[in-house]
DNA sequence: TTTTAAATTTAGATAAGCCTAAATTTATTA
DNA sequence: TAATAAATTTAGGCTTATCTAAATTTAAAA
């Protein structure tokens, strides 16, 4: 009944740590570019003079390297961090989806939590309990023990000419508007999309979804959703 | 890929809360008796003029009842608090064990941390998959989406006469040392134990266990251990 | 019952992570 | 290039939950 351990609560002494390497590495597109103050500001809807403070703070900690009014970008060793947090996140997306029957535009604000739970075994048995997955419920690859990816999307239905056909593996926008709007088009992971039409006036594509349904995207829809080429 | 929503982070303002409802819960044996000031500083690790200013401050939002040198009680809302904390805490230390190959005495920790993601729908969600369990891996209770318990153990080895039969059904003590000890006689949860002989001595008793192996168990040790008599 | 010891509370300080307002640097435009 | 605008940083504060040290209250012992 009453455990013996006083370990009470989480450490989280370094939450808003990763969820600060974690913004840089999504802004920077993988941690390559540099990460304006203002771009982490507005991600995180704070204030650029905290913002400023914790770069200062990483920096010493030598998770990014920053240079005052010119951004930053993640160390190697920040990268790791900021992979490891994102691959916690994705692992519990995917159980979420998978095992407790939510819908992959709920998943996002619960496995923000559950992504700041320290212990590696745990994640690692999740992982092993998963499968092994490649992708997050969003397509998003998930980061393995290594961090290296297992498998990458890159083509987007924009990119696609008339007549092709695709499988949707992916979603560059994970807002649950958007992915509810696609529930309501009735586009999913996995989900075949045929190429109908390309209009250059406004770039918008008429699609078959699944040989069933025909679906007029925007341009900027089609330039949300990552696929393989079938 | 990027998120919309930007929530970023646990709320976790009410972590710390969260833990003292909890201890105060535990060390009261259900929110009955009166604790002391120095009771959970002790437990909590803390210093007892901390624990002060906790409770001061769970008093003014009505959780628990604190008189100054006279310790503190739950209120109803406290209680409720607590108890879904502790909800959270089983199963989460039961879904390890279940589907992730902890042992027993190595889910405290994390279920520590995994107790306070938010999501009422993803405890329900636990709860289910687990197919409403009565109890956690230690044995204990599991309150229910109503903060009732399933079940309830209360009689112990000790008290069990020579020649009587039982099934291990929980753990007063669940601190990991116990429970490698446990482990290291081969009890376990449902293990079935028969009393053979007891000493007035010392109050220790010498036991069957699942009708292979002899061991004596201190006094200390079968107060602990919480049994169904069969 | 008085004295001493233990428990508890108060007062004031600290660190983390945020804030506002002002100052500084960089970028843009005339 | 100089003037203005935008971005960024600095300086100083706030809140939460902790701490130490001192004061107070309760409990125990003489």
């Amino acid at each position: 009944m009453l455990p013996g351990k006083r370990i009470i609560g989480i450490s989280m002494m370094n939450l808003a740590e990763e969820n600060y390497l974690k913004t840089i590495f999504n802004l920077s597109g993988g941690g390559k570019k540099n990460v304006s103050t203002s771009a982490i500001s507005d991600f995180m809807e704070n204030k650029p003079s905290s913002v400023t403070d914790m770069l200062k703070k990483l920096s010493d900690k030598s998770l990014i390297n920053y240079k005052r009014y010119n951004g930053a970008y993640l160390t190697p060793a920040g990268k790791e961090e900021a992979l490891k947090v994102i691959r916690k996140h994705r692992l519990w997306e995917l159980f979420l989806v998978k095992y407790l029957a939510f819908s992959w535009h709920e998943v996002h604000e619960i496995a923000e939590q559950m992504e700041h739970v320290k212990s590696g075994l745990l994640i690692d048995r999740l992982d092993k309990f998963l499968g092994y997955p490649a992708t997050d419920p969003h397509g998003d690859p998930i980061p393995g023990i290594d961090g290296k990816y297992r498998l990458v999307n890159n083509k987007t239905l924009e990119e696609l000419k008339e007549g092709e056909s695709c499988v949707l593996t992916g979603v560059k926008n994970s807002s649950s508007e958007f992915l509810k709007y696609l529930n309501e088009i009735s586009i999913s992971l996995n989900t075949r999309i045929r190429v109908l039409k390309k209009y250059a006036f406004d770039g918008s594509v008429l699609v078959k979804i699944d040989e069933k349904h025909r679906q007029s995207v925007s341009k900027e829809v089609s330039k949300d959703l990552l696929i393989t080429v079938i």
